[in-house]
DNA sequence: GATATTTGACCGGT
DNA sequence: ACCGGTCAAATATC
């Protein structure tokens, strides 16, 4: 019945898969020659728009019916972060029960992956770093068995651009200086060319709820200090059907997880899903719903003098309703449905 | 004064 | 009832 779109979308796959193979190409080429580690850098991004856009490919399609034979090579977004290290997370593909937040205020199911850091740092206190996202904390807790508490943050433009990324940092109980983060829901909101940390100072985000709290106050240094490695892949809730073997985007990953570090902070980062569906339109134009503009203007700055729990609401009942910001693009989406996980009412810049 | 963090209370799921 | 997650008032920081 959707042979029509079969055909497109194997043709898409076909594509995109070329194109991952040649770049792949390019990049071993690459390597047997001079690696600078900004051209490195560069790849690995194509490589994982690649990945990014296959994967969503296939999750769409799949839709409900775990990987649909593909392997779900799951990650949504850069295999590399912000410290330099390599990241592989899984992905569970369940998210797709939450039209919007508001009606049940409860984002049961999102995309959620755990990567594990280690700090380097001898005293190793400062906790995992900047991910190139900014986070507000909002809450902490004591964990059975834990030795450590673990800390709750949310996305710093919750309110401004209806982001419900959350993240939550537990410090491992034997090897303190192992962090792992939760990361849960994907970044709808635009910080993504936050190489420039903004005025918020996203830094010290993480933990310092150890007795020593000398926190390096610039990024930098602290990126520096943390050129952390090691990343584990875990968590895939609730869905016995994804197949155990995601793998990483490319081979190339699992095998040199050594990634430069470089200033940079990949733009695609945690938000890979939403920003992904958003990005054919939102990364170039800017056009956006006209719903989305009034949320903008609605929160103004990224305040919450006035009970924030009222704000989202209006924002995700406004934004649910509208439903269809993306007019003119070609690929055939209602199809795909996407809308179903992802709130496309995010705004694609806050200015 | 605006924004971020802390921390006890609250709430929902199990 | 317990536990993990979130809220929100109080407090800290800029």
């Amino acid at each position: 019945m959707e042979s029509a779109f079969t055909w497109e979308y194997k043709t898409l796959v076909d594509e995109l898969t070329q194109g991952m193979e040649k770049a792949k190409q390019l990049r071993f080429h690459l390597f047997a020659t001079s690696p600078s580690e900004e051209q490195d850098l560069l790849l690995q991004r194509i490589l994982s728009s690649y990945e990014k856009a296959l994967l969503i490919l296939r999750w769409s399609r799949s839709d409900g019916k775990a990987g649909a034979g593909v392997p779900a090579s799951g990650v949504p977004e850069s295999s590399v972060s912000v410290d330099g290290s390599p990241r592989s997370e899984t992905l569970n593909k369940n998210c797709s029960d939450h039209q919007d937040y508001s009606t049940s205020k409860k984002r049961k199911l999102q995309p959620t992956w755990t990567e594990q850091v280690r700090v380097n740092s001898e005293n190793g206190l400062e906790g995992p770093t900047d991910d190139g996202y900014s986070w507000r904390k909002y809450g902490q807790k004591d964990i059975l068995g834990a030795k450590y508490p673990r800390s709750y943050y949310r996305c710093t433009y919750r309110l401004v651009q209806n982001c419900w990324a959350t993240k939550q940092v537990q410090r491992s109980d034997d090897d303190p200086t192992i962090f792992e983060i939760t990361y849960k829901g994907t970044h709808t909101c635009n910080q993504s060319m936050n190489a420039v940390p903004p005025p918020a100072s996203p830094e010290k985000q993480e933990v310092k709820h150890s007795s020593h709290e000398h926190q390096l106050e610039q990024p930098n240094q602290t990126l520096l200090n943390f050129r952390t490695n090691l990343r584990v892949a875990t968590e895939n809730l609730d869905n016995k059907e994804m197949p155990p073997q995601f793998s990483f985007p490319s081979t190339y990953d699992t095998e040199n997880h050594y990634f430069p570090i470089s200033g940079l902070v990949d733009d695609s980062h945690l938000g890979a899903y939403s920003s992904l569906f958003l990005s054919p339109a939102t990364s170039e134009s800017n056009y956006f719903s006209p719903a989305t503009c009034q949320i903008k203007n609605f929160g103004g700055t990224p305040g919450y003098h006035q009970s924030e729990s009222d704000i989202p609401e209006i924002i995700s009942a406004h934004a649910s309703t509208t439903n269809s910001p993306i007019g003119g693009m070609e690929f055939p989406f209602d199809q795909v449905e996407l809308d179903q996980d992802f709130p496309f009412n995010t705004s694609g810049f806050f200015r």
